[in-house]
DNA sequence: CCCGCCCGTTACCAAAACGTTACAATTCCA
DNA sequence: TGGAATTGTAACGTTTTGGTAACGGGCGGG
C-alpha cells in the first residue's frame, strides 16, 4: 500500500484540507501550487493519483489534465478534478479531457477520500470490477464517460450524462425531481424542477428506443426500469 | 424519524436561523451557546447530528470536534462545521479532526438542510434499507414505488399508492377517512371524506382478489386485515 | 469577436388523474 | 320488515402533470 497522491491547487487552504483528509486515510501527499510544478512532480514522482483543481495559475487545470492524459508516462494515473461550481465541472470533466472523477466544492472529506480510494483501487486492480452500469441495451461507462446502445456510442452532454448515471446507479428506485436536482445539479441551485423533464426528454431523444428503460412515475419522478431479477 | 440536531454557536442570529430552518424540515432542535454546553448536551441527548461553529467561546469548535470524534459514545454522530469564509484555515483543521461535512458562511438555509439530511441518511443504515410492506400476496415497495400481487406488478396512481402505503403501514389499525385525508392529501385540504371511498374503490379494482385485505369498518373507516390467509 | 452548442425557461397541448355528483346496494336497527 | 345510514358504483367535468416545441442567454472554441 502506501500510495502517494499529488495535489495541485493554488489555494493554501485547499491544499491543507485535501492533504489532511487524505493523510488521515493513509496516503502519502505531494503538493504542487502551480500547473507547471504539478506537471513536473507528476512526471518525477509518478503518484498513484492526482487531485487537480480546475483553476490553477499559469496553466489551467484543464490544460494540465489534457497534457497528463495525453502523455503515455502519466496517462494511467487517475485524475480527480476539484471545482468550485457544479456548472464548471459539467463541461470540463472527463468528457473530452479524460479526468476520471470529480468533486465539487464544498465537498465532504469523506466523499473525497472514498473517491480517491475508489480510483486507486480501480487503477491498481488492473482489470478491476469496472464501473459500468447496464439497463437493457444501454451501457454506461463512468470511467470513460461513454454511453452505448447496442454497442453503438451515443454522445451525451455533461448534464445528460450525470442524470443518466444517477438514474442507472439507483436503478429501479424512483428519483424525485428534487433529488435529481440536488444530486446532479448540486445543492442550493435555483433551478425549477421542470428543467429535469427537459433533460430527460433530451436523453430519451438521444437514446432512441433504448430510452424505454427510463420510466416516468407520474406524481413522483423518474426511474430506470428494473431488469428482471427478483430479490 | 424525528431526528434531533444539536446546534452549537455563540451567535444568537445563527442559532435562530439554523434552528428555524431545521425545525421547518422536521427536526427537533437542541441549542448550545458554548463549547462546554455543547459537549454536555451531546453526551446527554445523543442527537442525530451536530452543527458546529468553528469559533466558539470557551472551547473552540475544533477542540470540541476532536473530543466528540475521540469519544466512542459520540464518534458516530455526524458533525457539520460552520465556518466564516475568511477563516478557511479553520475549516481545514476542522475537517482534519473528523468533521463529516462543512458549510461556509454565509450559507443558504436550504443547502444546510439538504446537507443535514444527507448526513443523517448516511449515518442511518447507510443507504436505503429497502423498506417494503406486505399483506398477504400484496407487496409494496416505497423506494421503487411499485406494488405487486403475487409477484405481478400493479400500476397505481400517486394517490392510490400513498393511500395504500399508509394503510399498510398501519396494518390492522382502522384509519378514519379524516385521518386518511390528513395523511395522504395533506392537512389543509378541503376535500370531502367521500372522496376517500372512491380511491379505495379504485384501489380494490386494481388489486383484484388481493383487495380482500382492505376491510371496510362500517362507521369508522378502513383497515388492512391483520392476519389474513386464515379462512 | 463571432459562431455554435448547451442549457434553462416559457408556452402550449394531450392525457392522466382527480374530485364531485348522482344513484344503487348493503347493512344496521327499530 | 322497512327505513335510515352508510358504503359501493358509475359517469362526468375539471385540474394537474408531463411531453413537446421553440426561444434566448451564456460560455467556450475557433
Amino acid at each position: 500500500m502506501n500510495h502517494s497522491v499529488l495535489i495541485a491547487d493554488d489555494e493554501e487552504d485547499v491544499l491543507k484540507l485535501v492533504g489532511s483528509s487524505l493523510k488521515g486515510a493513509g496516503f502519502k501527499i505531494v503538493e504542487a501550487q502551480g500547473g507547471a510544478e504539478a506537471l513536473e512532480k507528476a512526471l518525477e514522482q509518478r503518484p498513484s493519483l492526482i487531485v487537480l483543481d480546475v483553476m490553477l495559475p499559469g496553466m489551467s487545470g484543464l490544460e494540465l489534465c489534457r497534457m497528463l492524459k495525453g502523455d503515455n508516462r502519466t496517462r494511467h494515473i487517475p485524475i480527480i478534478m476539484l471545482t468550485a461550481k457544479a456548472q464548471e465541472i459539467d463541461r470540463v470533466v472527463g468528457l473530452e479531457l479524460g479526468a476520471d472523477d470529480y468533486v465539487t466544492k464544498p465537498f465532504s472529506p469523506r466523499e473525497l477520500v472514498l473517491r480517491v480510494k475508489n480510483q486507486i483501487r480501480r487503477s491498481q486492480g488492473g482489470d478491476e470490477p469496472d464501473d459500468t452500469l447496464r439497463a437493457g441495451d444501454l451501457i454506461l461507462d463512468r470511467l470513460r464517460h461513454s454511453v452505448t446502445v447496442k454497442g453503438k456510442p451515443v454522445l451525451l452532454t455533461a448534464t445528460e450524462f450525470k442524470l443518466l448515471s444517477l438514474l442507472m446507479e439507483r436503478s429501479g428506485r424512483v428519483q424525485t425531481r428534487e433529488t435529481l436536482l440536488n444530486e446532479v445539479w448540486g445543492y442550493d441551485v435555483a433551478i425549477q424542477s421542470r428543467t429535469v423533464d427537459i433533460h430527460v426528454r433530451r436523453l430519451r431523444e438521444k437514446l432512441g428506443r433504448a430510452s424505454d428503460c427510463i420510466e416516468t412515475v407520474r406524481g413522483f419522478g423518474y426511474r430506470i426500469a428494473e431488469v428482471q431479477q427478483a430479490r
